[in-house]
DNA sequence: ACAAATGATAGACATGGCGTTGAATAAAAG
DNA sequence: CTTTTATTCAACGCCATGTCTATCATTTGT
């Protein structure tokens, strides 16, 4: 029995309520997105959007963890294939990725989309970071590490964005050069 | 005619009312937050409130309109005593004032807050940083200017919510000295 | 190709917030 | 003390919500 969710019917409604949602993002904020405008949008009852999702925000979470699966895929199939990845690879990984899902990554990232999305993604680096700190400073000052992490992954995070919003321009090498020079800069003044 | 603002109700019902929002934004970030709401909370006519607010963004608005107001007037009252003012006093001064309203900061600023207010506040350090890399670097490469100032401005922005967010345990003048090290250390990676 | 299963639809429902209004009441200003 | 003005109370139409039913359309597996 392969029923339940592979119905083509399922399939569709779920698809059309996904680029509805996103649609209605390139103006506006999830908060102030009703399920009205969205089914409007995607041409499907209001009540079988019900079926599917409990709200708006449901529906944009689902999406951006599908988006999540996908970089995460990337990056430990390279991972995979046995190359230990650093941490500039890694990024250089995500960055080609949201450069490979440009439209949606310009809304899930943009303006209106959720800066902890992007945190999350970030988030990996985190232990990398760490482990640096600890080699060369040889004690760590958790409460110091505490601000220069909150520093460096927030402006990792200002300067993506700013990437995102001036339409992803620059190369994902460019990026990765500029980004590893700042971190590195901001580190060393501890480390 | 000292009329229209200065009657004791208007005041006191914008009081009450400011108040009952900041109140409910321990619990619940604005857009959740509902008119009937802040009036029940507040013990004012549901009709009243759209005698002086369009809705609760714009209540929020006048409330760090205000805070901004008192933040600059610390800040230019410095100026005005003939003294020069460097970025680092600057942000002493700001860190200062955000502590003097410690329990309207750690809303305003805090999980439920909002991140454009405190990019405002630090905007005016923009124009400092455009300088020093110019006088250091001659000539400006605006690109990639950009990008390290998208870098600064919210590495900072973290970094400053991370002290609030950890009841702002450190002086004003540790948080100064962190900034500094790690601005300038993400700086002059370019500079 | 057909019959059974299941998803989508249209329509209705009570609920609750919205934004506005008008008349009555209370308090401030001169 | 009289005039002015802010607040209250009650009601209004409007719209989105979340739920439910009967009906229709499509898919599925044999």
């Amino acid at each position: 029995m392969p029923g339940k969710q592979n119905d083509r019917r399922v399939q569709y409604t779920k698809m059309v309520l996904k680029q509805g949602l996103v649609g209605l993002m390139k103006e506006a904020k999830i908060d102030t997105i009703t399920v009205t405008d969205i089914c409007k949008a995607a041409g499907v009852n209001r009540g079988t959007f019900y079926a599917h999702y409990n709200d708006p925000a449901d529906l944009l979470h689902q999406i951006e963890e599908e988006l999540f699966d996908t970089i995460r895929a990337t990056l430990t199939k390279k991972n995979a294939e046995g190359v230990p990845v650093s941490a500039n690879e890694w990024m250089l990984g995500t960055f080609q990725c949201i450069m490979d899902n440009r439209e949606l990554c310009q809304i899930l990232l943009g303006k209106n989309g959720d800066v902890e999305f992007l945190r999350r993604v970030l988030r990996i680096t985190k232990d990398l970071l760490y482990d640096s700190y600890k080699q060369k400073a040889g004690e760590v000052d958790e409460t110091q590490f505490a601000y220069v992490y909150a520093f460096i992954a927030n402006g990792s995070i200002g300067l993506i964005q700013n990437w995102i919003q001036d339409g992803m321009k620059e190369s994902p090498e460019f990026l990765v050069s500029i980004l590893d020079k700042v971190r590195k800069g901001a580190g060393e003044a501890f480390f």
